[in-house]
DNA sequence: CGTAGCTTTGAGGCAGTTCAAATATGGTGG
DNA sequence: CCACCATATTTGAACTGCCTCAAAGCTACG
């Protein structure tokens, strides 16, 4: 996104960039998704963004931080089902259910934009190429959850960790050119435990080991990945490239 | 082949249901789909319907028979990442990547109706409605693998198979008034154990199991449930409730 | 009617859990 | 700025769900 001109704040672009990556998006468009999103709203750690049981009334667009959907069962267990970054949006899911099964939290202090749900409406009557796009943006996290119960099912743990790494990596990094596989992790020890299926306990021995094997250097806000290509070995998933689809409307 | 014109809706329908519970649809909609669906084509059991990393040229509806998506790690092992019935799109998923991931393959004879990514297109641009209801479908298909990615990070195999039966009898009795919560079911025990996600000789210990307390009757050419009640109580799923929503375009 | 694939059973082994407790760590109010 | 407290990380040890390996019945289909 260098190169633009009249530049918009790089945090705004950032807000949209999901968008980006299937097909060129006109100024135009941008104004529109610019438009669309409502005032900004500002949550602390750990706040509900969306409960389990309440009615979709907006999405959300989220600006800045990390949120996560999780599941909570009946025994209490709870499993955190995605991660989302910014650039995300928020209750695309639930909007197929009268009642969400998930809730959103914010891993850390977040900022939010909400979408009403006219403005879905208004973008699939008005601009079939940008609802388009929200349509594979969504298809796209559908992907990465396929992969992700292929892992629970059939991986051990510390190749489901790697996994869990790469893909973050990969998304933090998309718009990097000089990216050094280092970043900021609001995740907690149990955070990941709950991501990839397992008890803290045993989480912590998977981190331990990558550790002595001089793979990652985990600390509490930081992951920074020493071995790339050993970390890539161990998840073992297949790459990954989007597609600037043809069949998108002009 | 067979060119059954004249009106023969039951089947028809059927193959559309997927349409149908998100709000009304009207019969001139029930034509622009029917038009966009191209040529039937028939598939033995075990064809592959869509192989990784052919590119996705043609979405299918699925009219007869089910199919699954599986993916195949590294290591050889294989998930079955979603079980598809009658009426379902194919392929919805692969859109978003250049090469898809995952194999769909037939459970048994399938007759299937390639749709072209032209008609895709059509859809966003002339009839913003369906679009967006094939975006609810796309979504609901989502929620069902959160669902699954919950179970399997923190159930037991028991639970797991529980929620598979639970779902799969909703879906098959959907339409159904007199359901009986028994249906033909085109699952080998090694279908079942990749889609959970443990060994087949686990599976069929936890099947003997459920035989043995009396909730299920599994032959290998049917499902019955003999103890709904139980087998709920067993899978520990939240009700799950599509929604109509007030948004969609008119 | 033979054979490949599916189901069933048994026994030993390991990945991951549970329970318990010690040790950091960061944020808060005094 | 320190003391305190809740929360996160780390460690140990017993226990179990599930796996692996192996082999014997089944079933269906060509």
């Amino acid at each position: 996104m260098r190169g633009d001109i009249g530049s918009p704040p790089i945090e705004k672009l950032r807000a949209l960039s999901r968008f980006l990556p299937f097909g060129p998006v006109g100024m135009k468009d941008i104004a529109v998704l610019e438009e669309l999103a409502g005032p900004t709203r500002t949550l602390a750690k750990g706040a509900t963004i969306r409960a389990v049981g309440e009615p979709v009334s907006t999405l959300d667009l989220l600006v800045k931080g990390w949120a996560a959907s999780t599941i909570v069962l009946q025994d209490g267990t709870r499993q955190l089902v995605s991660v989302n970054l910014p650039g995300d949006v928020l209750g695309l899911p639930a909007l197929s259910l009268a009642e969400p099964i998930d809730d959103v939290v914010a891993l850390g202090p977040v900022t939010v934009r909400s979408i009403p749900l006219s403005g879905v409406t208004r973008l699939f009557e008005e601009h079939p190429r940008l609802a388009a796009t929200l349509f594979l943006i969504a298809q796209e996290e559908r992907m990465l959850a396929m992969e992700r119960i292929a892992l629970m099912g059939q991986a051990l743990a510390k190749t489901r960790l790697a996994g869990l790494f790469v893909r973050l990596n990969e998304r933090m990094g998309q718009f990097d050119d000089g990216w050094d596989n280092a970043f900021e992790l609001p995740l907690t020890q149990r955070d990941m435990a709950d991501l990839i299926g397992v008890t803290t306990v045993h989480l912590n021995n998977v981190v331990q080991d990558m550790r002595r094997d001089g793979i990652i250097q985990l600390t509490r806000s930081e992951l920074r990945i020493l071995d790339l290509d050993r970390l890539l070995a161990l998840a073992a998933l297949s790459p990954w490239r989007q597609s600037t689809p043809g069949w998108l409307p002009a």
